[in-house]
RNA sequence: GGCCCCGUAGCGCAGUUGGUUAGCGCGCCGCCCUGUCACGGCGGAGGCCGCGGGUUCGAGUCCCGUCGGGGUCGCCA
């Protein structure tokens, strides 16, 4: 296929659109809607006459021809209207048919910048299939009105956000990610299963969200929170290889990267170890980059968490920066300065940050103390490879000639510590890692970097927020840090010591993104009960919260494990945008409001009757222990 | 729930130490314009300065409260 002249990169050309219309409609009778895309068009298209249909995205009037940019799906195309009147009668986002010849552009003025810059097309007819009131906001994202609209008026008319071609192509972007992710997975015989969103309330994890029954009023289901407990209940049930798109549900505060209700790519398959998830994981992944034209180099690293933790203190490391954490406990572990006479000092290497103002130092405080540390002590290494700062006062001679060799600090460095448990205070400088990083522009934004963490600790100490460190372990005193059904990796040995014992669990992250996690199953009864008997729930509560699991697994339950990926996060990287909002149809705003629909929205009195929602649940008959609130 | 930031025309923003009639760009409306693609020219409309209270001779500006939005910590197996 030759092109006319040296004309723009024939890659630009898409390739056509399927024809929806049957084909077998008798030619030249009927009303066709449109005969071309209007993003398609090209020089090869000159002398046609074409049926265009679009929304004028801009118009350009000059009293005896005008030029109307027609956009759709496919693209832009010029369209020539030389009767005044008609052009005159135009507006922005009018939805409009056009009927005219595709032409060349007279010379000189094609548009190098516009796929079908070199034609146009000379409207005869122009038919308005639909006006539009004024905008709210620009579509147009060219020009001088251009600049960042609030997103609160672009949620608000999301319809019109999404005419605009990046809020637009994040969701075309989602649709390509979902048909690979599928590919890959169709690939490897997997069955996609919907599962219940109507479902019952576990009282595990996030707050559920709750509707009401009518039918028996009082009781209520809850939404899930991920696809969990039914993945496996289809592992008993011999589906072997499970996936789904799922939406989940948690009823939590907000943040930016959350969403009341929020996507999975759930996954579950039988007769696997962690390898084969980690393998699979990896394919998907793959497929998933290839999109945005990036070969992922696998197989991925792996970290164990005890590196991830002690190395960037974080379960989720940014691997696009240096500044690792470096351990200072035994370098301080005569001092005599009572702040370092601690269970951990660590410290975080700030490049060129001994030039910092005072008032710059004094609200990294400020920023220590929102996370509720006491503070970030730090030392300043001069130029001149004197260490000064208010800690440095309290530094031996010796302390202070080692130093900057032990951390990696050369001169005109800012060195921070934290002293205190370990766990809070690698969180600590984790996170100032992070900030410096951010600060310095010390991250490549260009890279990519994906590693799976594994080896995560199979419990954590129940109420382990602030406080960490010396945890009284009593019955109860752990928790499930992915969850209740994770399988130690010592199966013997781990109820010896629930601090220490690991889990077959496996974190993916991307750019200290979190992006997909999982876990082998216990597909054993009695190691369950044990992981239950730690966790200190007696088989009365483990009857009453996950008694159809259990019963299931009493038939037969193949060893089986999954992965479910953060799909919107995932999308959201993709397409390169900040927010998960940008990759979601209908986002809720902060507060779990919609602001298009203003959902949620109070109810009829007579719905409320009718949902039942004031129903009294009658007292249960037989003395049940109390239920626990939720959790 | 704690803390931080932001609410001024449809959109994006400016508005001095509190001081006449609150501005700018885009958009919108009208007229003009035959090769533009950020078209151009002339003219015009459009504001409860989020809301309520307070201080003051005087508040968009200062104080308190409140609502909305964003971020962050807690929370999110």
């Amino acid at each position: 296929m030759d092109t006319i002249g040296a004309g723009p990169a024939p890659a630009g050309a898409p390739p056509a659109r399927r024809d929806i219309t049957p084909h077998d409609r008798p030619p030249g009778e009927d009303p066709v809607i449109r005969t071309h895309d209007a993003g398609a068009l090209r020089a090869e298209h000159v002398g046609q006459t074409v049926t265009l249909t679009g929304w004028v995205a801009r118009r350009r009037d000059h009293g005896g021809v005008a030029f109307l940019d027609l956009r759709e799906a496919s693209g832009v195309a010029q369209v020539v209207v030389r009767d005044e009147e008609v052009a005159g009668g135009l507006r922005n986002e009018y939805c409009v048919k056009v009927v005219g010849t595709v032409g060349l552009r007279p010379e000189g003025n094609a548009n190098p910048n516009l796929p079908s810059g070199e034609i146009e097309v000379v409207a005869e007819t122009v038919e308005v299939l639909s006006a539009s009131a004024p905008l709210p906001f620009p579509i147009d994202e060219s020009g001088h009105s251009a600049g960042e609209i609030g997103e609160e008026a672009r949620l608000r008319h999301r319809y019109l956000d999404l005419r605009r071609s990046g809020p637009g192509d994040a969701l075309r972007l989602r649709s390509k990610v979902n048909k690979a992710a599928r590919e890959v997975l169709e690939g490897h015989d997997f069955v996609e299963i919907e599962t219940p969103t109507l479902t019952r309330s576990t009282p595990e994890g996030a707050r559920d969200f709750l509707v009401p029954a009518r039918l028996r009023p009082g009781s209520w289901y809850a939404l899930p929170q991920s696809p969990q407990l039914f993945k496996q209940l289809l592992m008993v049930a011999g589906m072997e290889r499970y996936y789904q798109i799922a939406r989940c549900y948690r009823d939590e505060d907000f943040r930016a990267d959350r969403q009341p209700e929020f996507t999975q790519l759930d996954i579950e398959m039988s007769f696997v170890e962690q390898d084969d998830v980690i393998a699979l994981g990896e394919q998907i992944v793959s497929a998933l980059w290839k999109l945005i034209g990036y070969d992922v180099p696998t197989p991925l690293p792996r970290m164990t968490y005890a590196e991830a933790m002690r190395r960037f203190g974080s379960d989720k490391p940014d691997l696009r920066m240096g500044q690792e954490l470096v351990e200072c406990t035994d370098y301080f572990k005569d001092t005599t300065f009572r702040v370092f006479q601690a269970e951990y000092v660590g410290a975080v290497v700030m490049p060129g940050g001994a030039s910092q103002p005072r008032k710059q130092l004094d609200a990294w405080q400020e920023w220590a103390k929102q996370r509720g540390a006491r503070g970030l002590a730090y030392v300043l290494v001069q130029e001149d490879g004197e260490l000064t700062g208010p800690v440095a006062k309290n530094l031996s001679d010796t302390e202070k000639a080692g130093l900057a060799a032990h951390v990696g600090a050369a001169p005109g460095d800012c060195i921070f510590f934290s002293a205190g448990p370990t766990k809070a205070m690698r969180a600590l400088l984790g996170a100032a890692r992070l900030e410096i990083g951010r600060r310095g522009g010390l991250i490549d934004e260009s890279a990519w970097s994906f590693l799976w963490v594994v080896d995560a600790p199979l419990f954590e100490p129940a109420g382990d927020a602030t406080a960490a460190g010396d945890v009284a372990v009593g019955s109860g005193a752990w928790t499930a840090v992915h969850h209740a059904f994770t399988s130690p990796k010592d199966l013997d040995a781990f109820d010896a010591d629930p601090g220490n014992a690991l889990a077959w669990a496996y974190d993916i992250v991307c750019n200290g993104n979190e992006i997909g996690g999982g876990s082998i199953r216990i597909h054993r009864e009695d190691v369950q009960k044990r992981v239950f008997a730690i966790m200190g729930l007696d088989e009365a509560e483990a009857e009453e919260k996950f008694g159809f699991l259990l019963e299931a697994f009493k038939y037969g339950a193949p060893p089986h494990g999954g992965i479910a990926f953060g799909w919107d996060r995932i999308v959201a990287l993709l397409a390169g945008v900040d927010s998960i909002r940008e990759v979601i149809a209908f986002p809720k705003s902060g507060g779990g409001v919609d602001p298009l629909t203003a959902a949620p929205a109070p109810i009829t009195s007579a719905q409320r009757k009718e949902a039942g929602v004031d129903a009294v649940p009658a007292k249960p008959a037989a003395a049940a222990p109390a239920e626990a609130p939720q959790g």
